[in-house]
DNA sequence: AGCACA
């Protein structure tokens, strides 16, 4: 559930940090700490593979605690320094809860600085984009009496985050439940996607399994100007 | 299943 998208921006955090830390401290490459590519290698999965991802993140670090403590003070460095330049900046917001601070500052980092959409440290972590993909993502399989601040509270923490648009539709068969349709605009499609795999299958209502499983796509735009041939070439 | 707003 939740969980897999917030240790998703710990884990880019934790990432980004550690390779900031190697460029800048150590000059000669270790193989303690050089991570071959096999150990997560090309795996399919979002979601998965960050939840991986962050696992393997942890384990290592501690092994590399252990090995060298260059790295570790520098890694350490680098916090402050981050944190640091926050502090003296921008006086720390009142935001509510202290799980959402580090990603919505996270994400305002982002958004200023990574607008090429290579902003991950240099580790591109994302499967390769479909044709179709747009900054846009359709998303339904909402509660029908979901609100609003509810979606925005699921979408803001990724990066490249901008708005979520409800929409509310008549079921077409009587009796039913309105459905809940919402767009959820991105800067990239980039980013769009990293949102529309961790939370494929999200469940609202984590009590009830069946209930309430978020289907994510990329929006389709109305009809563009290429009109009516469909067929191949 | 279902795709709106500029």
């Amino acid at each position: 559930m939740a969980e897999a998208y917030w240790r998703y921006a710990d884990a880019r955090h934790q990432a980004a940090a550690q390779a900031a830390a190697q460029a800048a401290v150590v000059p000669t490459p270790q193989p303690a700490i050089k991570r071959p590519r096999s150990e997560y290698p090309d795996m399919p999965g979002g979601s998965e593979m960050l939840g991986y991802y962050t696992h393997d993140e942890e384990r290592t670090g501690y092994r590399v605690i252990r090995d060298t403590e260059t790295v570790e003070a520098s890694y350490d460095r680098y916090l402050r320094n981050g944190i640091s330049s926050y502090g003296t900046g921008e006086p720390v917001r009142p935001v509510a809860g202290g799980m959402t601070a580090r990603p919505v500052d996270d994400q305002r980092v982002m958004g200023v600085a990574g607008m090429d959409r290579s902003g991950y440290g240099g580790g591109r972590l994302e499967p390769p984009l479909p044709p179709d993909a747009s900054n846009t993502l359709f998303v339904e399989g909402l509660p029908s009496d979901c609100t609003r601040r509810e979606v925005s509270h699921i979408f803001r923490p990724f990066v490249g985050f901008q708005e979520v648009r409800l929409v509310t539709k008549d079921s077409r068969h009587p009796g039913q439940d309105p459905l809940v349709l919402c767009f959820v605009d991105f800067v990239t499609p980039a980013q769009a996607a990293v949102a529309l795999e961790a939370l494929q299958g999200y469940k609202f209502d984590e009590n009830d399994r069946e209930s309430s499983n978020l289907r994510l796509q990329f929006a389709r735009f109305p009809p563009r100007s290429s009109g009516g041939h469909r067929g191949r070439r």
